[in-house]
DNA sequence: TGCCGCCTTCACGCTGCCCTCACGCGGATT
DNA sequence: AATCCGCGTGAGGGCAGCGTGAAGGCGGCA
């Protein structure tokens, strides 16, 4: 199970948030000032971090700077007042949410949650996104090389135009999975806001014209109706 | 739907904005310079605010300030020059996004969508924090995958609609408990009001006729009388 | 400067999906 | 036993989503 760390001077605070995670299955460590919150931080390389503000010494934004040293760890920052500098301040060194006291427990627990869940979910796109980011990608009579940016169907060299290749590797570096025409903006574009969606499909059937075998009967680009595009092989 | 609140002086682009934002469904409100922004913001407590930098009287600055101390509602930005500085500016004063003018009609409805999705994801995953959501669902010879959007029983793949798939996922994610139309209709569909429960049934049935050894007589997802639907497994 | 290739957008047509409606069966109710 | 009501079922109209051809714009290169 994840582990969290809390950094909070007020103990019987600490204790309290510290009793609530351990109860749904984290291991908790707690730091009640900031120097032996950045050794915790080292030591025990957690998953998430829960960080007040004010803590005597250094205060919050340094131990925030410091970790953010080393470390991607998402952090969950606890402060006073609803102070509209402090909030600003606190997310644009990176802290990733926000809370303010009086919270309720229940609040807590469910942010701490869905960070981590958040956290998962990334990776887990990432493991998919990235998969072993080899050189060539195989399949069938296709394959594609990342590094010489050729693709050959059948042994013979297919000329792609660059898009057409990007997107391409795309869906064959994540073959199976669905993806709609947002997605493969997001992904291969990298820009979601200034292209129209029906885009894609022309580029797709860019692709389809040279690999598919009849390009009117796709089979290694199939289109998923009303959700997208997936490459099978 | 969600409520949007335009802050800008030039009357004829406000008016396109507000146009093409309630042609999306949108509730729009519109105002030309901050006081009245901020009025209009405590009376209509708007889900996010379209505002222009520029503004007779009390800039856009000022208006997302003030804005800012009584309310986490996402702001995007729009100005005339892509000036630097203003733009770190305007994201340090707690604007969520930011656009330069000129920009394109779709551009900003794309933003706003995505604002106000993001949101929604945001309340969502801290409302029911606890459920992981797999990726693939098993039942006994039955499995679905989300990613790939793909139902198998015996290992053999099963062709389902769209709307079939978002159906059988719901009813797999949820098993055992017994949904009426009407909820089926919030939870898959999304509305309850501009359709008529009785498309349910016929949903129902195209799934059994895939998933069920005899449709006529389904054990998997079963009927319960004067209630709803269910999936057993 | 002119040419060429790529990217993007647009309009059009078709396919297949979704929804609705009407009918009939069978369990439930009295 | 008679009636009602809920659900299964078949069929069809409307329409959304996607494929496709074409054209404009932009940048690179000669």
């Amino acid at each position: 199970m994840a582990r969290v760390l809390i950094v909070e001077d007020e103990t019987s605070l600490a204790r309290t948030i510290a009793y609530n995670l351990r109860r749904q299955g984290y291991d908790v460590e707690t730091a009640s000032d900031g120097e032996r919150a950045l050794d915790l931080a080292n030591a025990t390389r957690p998953d998430m971090v829960v960080l007040d503000l004010m803590l005597p010494g250094m205060d919050g934004f340094d131990v925030c700077r410091q970790i953010r040293r080393t470390s991607a760890v998402p952090v969950l920052m606890l402060t006073a007042r609803d102070d509209e500098i402090d909030r600003v301040v606190g997310l644009e060194i990176g802290a990733d949410d926000y809370m303010t006291k009086p919270f309720s427990m229940r609040e807590l627990i469910a942010r701490v949650k869905a960070m981590l869940r958040r956290r998962e979910l990334l990776q887990e796109e990432i493991r998919h996104a990235g998969a072993p980011a080899r050189d060539t990608i195989e399949a069938g009579e296709l394959s594609l090389s990342r590094a010489t940016r050729q693709v050959t169907l059948r042994d013979r060299p297919i000329r792609l135009k660059p898009r057409e290749f990007d997107l391409l590797e795309f869906l064959m570096r994540n073959r199976e999975r669905v993806y709609s025409a947002e997605q493969l903006l997001e992904h291969v574009w990298g820009d979601v806001y200034t292209r129209d969606t029906r885009t894609v499909p022309v580029h797709v059937r860019g692709i389809r014209r040279k690999i598919e075998d009849d390009p009117s009967i796709p089979t290694r680009i199939e289109t998923v109706r009303g959700v997208g595009y997936r490459f099978v092989g």
